[in-house]
Order: structure tokens, then C-alpha cells, then sequence
DNA sequence: TCGGATCTTCTACAGTTGTAGTACGACAGG
DNA sequence: CCTGTCGTACTACAACTGTAGAAGATCCGA
């Protein structure tokens, strides 16, 4: 049969800094030529060729990260998974390799030796007050 | 001067999930050997060849993430950094990436989309609680 | 003392990532 | 019409990772 059905890439995703940094763009911007993308970059203290850039982008595409739209001779990327989506399939990744899959030592590890401030520690318990359950 | 002196590799440590698997044998063990670690892997559903394994714990050795001792003919090798300090380094690294740098982000994601019980979350909810701060 | 069992060390190789040059098509200004 | 300019596609290459075979040193038991 037809094998050209890629793997939608939605099973375990992990990107490094610098590919996240790509799709964060894309998520805030909802979409981005490659220059755009290159731009928004160098922005951000990070400059890359142009080619670079491209290639990038043409690698996130091919694992089904993104997608691409062609606009005369450029083309337009588009994220094709979320930012949260992501995020739920790092953090469950770290969870299982450094915490066990106990997401209450993650908790712990940050409250112990995250560094918080006592304003982030309020708001970590106002989060979770607001968070049903019982509250033995 | 002599710059043989290594980097020790306390410097933001990220380490693969197979790195981990080793590095979690050296942190429960206290120390192994080659064959020790080889063995704890296999019984973990990760047959690896011997040799595989003593690269493994070459690289990290160069590394600096842990130190090897003779015995005889046999190396022995014990972790050189602890497993709160790798967590340590590997959080805040996501913290960064994927939560711009902030925790509550971190926490929050866990609550709305971690698939937390609710005895994860009275658990969690003690935690805070037992840590100082004001209580607004 | 000889052969297998063990170990380390070296070498290899494919896949991924970071980075970018080269080639080549298209398009706009003069 | 010609020449930059901009953009993609392809190629390259070093570093790192996962994986392991081949070589060579040793040691143990018969």
C-alpha cells in the first residue's frame, strides 16, 4: 500500500533549544516566511545565514513539525503542533527519565532547589488552591 | 599554564535517556563495574553489547560526569555528579526552553495538562504548604 | 601451559544537529 | 536586456550519539 503516509511526528517530540526557538516564532506569529523566521532570530541575538535558517525549517517540516505554504517563490511556514503539545510531551519526557514519572518529585525538586522566590511559591499555591481535589 | 585541567561539567549537564539509564545504575549502586552496569541494563529491558556499554561510560568519563577507578583489570566507575545536580540542570534547562524561565508555567502546565490524580495534587499541595512564604 | 573467558581500547558507521556554501531560478531596477 | 537580489534546493562537514566488531592483554581452570 501507499507509503507515503509520514508519521504525524505527534509521539514523543523533543526538540533542541534551537529548534524550539524556531517554533517559537512560528507560534507567535502564527505563521513566518524563512526570512521572517531568519529576522526574528537575529533579533534575538541569534544570527544565522539565511541558508541556515532554511534548512532548519525544511528539516522541522520533514518530521511533520511544521508545514509549509508556497507564496510566489517563498515559502510560509506554519507550526503543525502546539506549544502546549510540545510542552506536554518534553515535560512527561523529563518526567520519566529524571523523576520516575512522579510528577510530585518534579514539584519537589523545583519548591527544594528550583530557586523560587516567595511571590512564585504564592502563586504555585494559588494555582493549585484553585485546583480541585480534597485538601486532607 | 597547564590547561589539562577539565571542565568538570557542572556547566549545564543534558544528558540522552540511554546516558541517564547509565548514570541512574552509577547513582544507585554507588559504583560498578563495565559488566555490572551492562547486566543492570539488561535486566532493564535494554540488552546492550559490553562494548557498548564501556564506550558509553567512556564518553561520559571524558565528560567528567563520572570517574573510573582499577580494579585489577576491571574498571570501576562511581557517579562524578549527583543525580539533584543533573535534575537541577536539566530543569532549569527546560524551564528556560520551553516555559520562559518561569516555574509557575512549569507547575501550571502540570496541573492543567499533566493528567494529575488527585492525591498527586493533595501531595504536591502539602508540599507547598510545608514551605515558608506568605500565604496571601 | 593452553584455550576460553573477560576486559579494555580502538575503529567504524549510520543518524541527528548546527552551520553554511554553491547552484540555480525568478524578479525588479536601470 | 542585463545584473543584482532574494529565495529554494542540494551538498558538505564536524560533533555527538547509539551501537558494536576487532585486537590485544590477562586470568583461570584443566
Amino acid at each position: 500500500m501507499d507509503e507515503s503516509i509520514n508519521d504525524d511526528g505527534k509521539g514523543d517530540v523533543s526538540l533542541s533549544e534551537l529548534q524550539l526557538a524556531l517554533m517559537r516564532v512560528l507560534w507567535a506569529r502564527g505563521q513566518a516566511s524563512t526570512a521572517e523566521v531568519a529576522e526574528a532570530l537575529r533579533d534575538q541575538q541569534r544570527p544565522l545565514a539565511h541558508t541556515t535558517v532554511a534548512t532548519l525549517l525544511t528539516r522541522l517540516e520533514k518530521r511533520g513539525l511544521i508545514a509549509s505554504e508556497r507564496d510566489g517563490r517563498a515559502l510560509v511556514y506554519r507550526a503543525a503542533v502546539s506549544e502546549p503539545e510540545v510542552q506536554r510531551s518534553m515535560v512527561s519526557g523529563l518526567l520519566s527519565t529524571l523523576f520516575g514519572g512522579r510528577p510530585e518529585a518534579l514539584l519537589s525538586h523545583l519548591v527544594e532547589e528550583g530557586g523560587l522566590g516567595d511571590d512564585d511559591l504564592a502563586r504555585m499555591r494559588a494555582l493549585l488552591k484553585s485546583k480541585g481535589g480534597r485538601h486532607d
